[in-house]
DNA sequence: GGATATGCTTCAGAACATGAATGATACTGA
DNA sequence: TCAGTATCATTCATGTTCTGAAGCATATCC
């Protein structure tokens, strides 16, 4: 015998993009009120997390062309909140460092996205809440976007063990 | 002393973007092969759901521009996924519904989705697979957009604006 | 039956992202 | 040393996606 067919709905891929967009679109008009986008904070908290990239790095961490991560630095350094620099060890990589102010807007936009949060998940139980943000952090760590230190590794083939 | 302040990584809100984006740059490949991208595919799951929709609630269902409901509508319609019929009980709606077609490349690309699911939870454990499933499940039921009954009501609705 | 509102469509343009071309810098091998 | 080639950031032209205003057809309300 047959059960239900599965439906497109009850898949995670489906589901994980109709939720992601519907939290994009709330998040954005908060973010909007420090004139950031939501690719800006994706900037910032990659920043955050690995203290320092080159512009090329931080293109392939975002999966985003080279060509749009100059807008968005130019963006951010004129908000103060990177700064732009160029590598002595190698005069064309600019390396993109957070600023004190960076840090102080990241910190603004976190507060932002957990009242979103509160929202979002304000009719799911405690037990449930619970399983949703370690779930969700499971899947970020196993199945995201390669973190930075793989880039890196990645863009020194010749070298073998790098960092 | 103070514990470590909350990362923007951890909560549900940037997390959910971040994922759900990449959720859906896998799956757009896909869609392409089949002349759809993902809004196309959001619409017939939602036509699946309803049986049959003006474009205005289609439109609020997915909180995207009208105009854009013709355009995709159209497309679809090329596809012959769907078809697009005067309502009867006022000719300035068209009411739009699935085909055997449509739902025949809506079960292609459900299938696509699952595939898709595989490789993105293949890393969590089994247990953790049945959270994700069924918390996703909780959060789209009590937080996803608003569904089209909810929406035709508050159409009827003589007065009140609700929200 | 005239005024007003609603639904769909068209159109112009805003917003966002990409890829190719360019200039600066680094690396390679003879 | 230095010519040739590769890489990084930037600019620019373009493509795609989406929106809002205008217009027409139809419905609703005095």
């Amino acid at each position: 015998m047959k059960g239900s067919p599965p439906r497109l709905a009850d898949s995670v891929t489906f589901r994980l993009g109709a939720l992601g967009l519907q939290a994009l679109d709330r998040l954005a008009p908060r973010l909007e009120l420090h004139g950031l986008k939501p690719k800006h904070l994706g900037m910032l908290a990659l920043l955050d997390s690995v203290d320092a990239s080159s512009q090329l790095e931080v293109a392939r961490a975002m999966n985003i062309a080279p060509s749009l991560v100059v807008a968005l630095a130019d963006h951010l350094e004129d908000l103060g909140a990177i700064q732009r620099v160029k590598d002595p060890e190698d005069r064309r990589r600019h390396v993109l460092r957070l600023t004190d102010r960076g840090r102080d807007l990241l910190q603004t936009c976190t507060d932002d996205a957990y009242a979103i949060d509160a929202h979002l998940t304000a009719e799911l139980s405690p037990a449930d809440r619970a399983d949703l943000a370690r779930v969700l952090g499971e899947l970020a760590r196993t199945a995201g976007l390669p973190a930075l230190p793989q880039l890196r590794a990645s863009a020194d083939d010749t070298g073998g063990h790098a960092s």
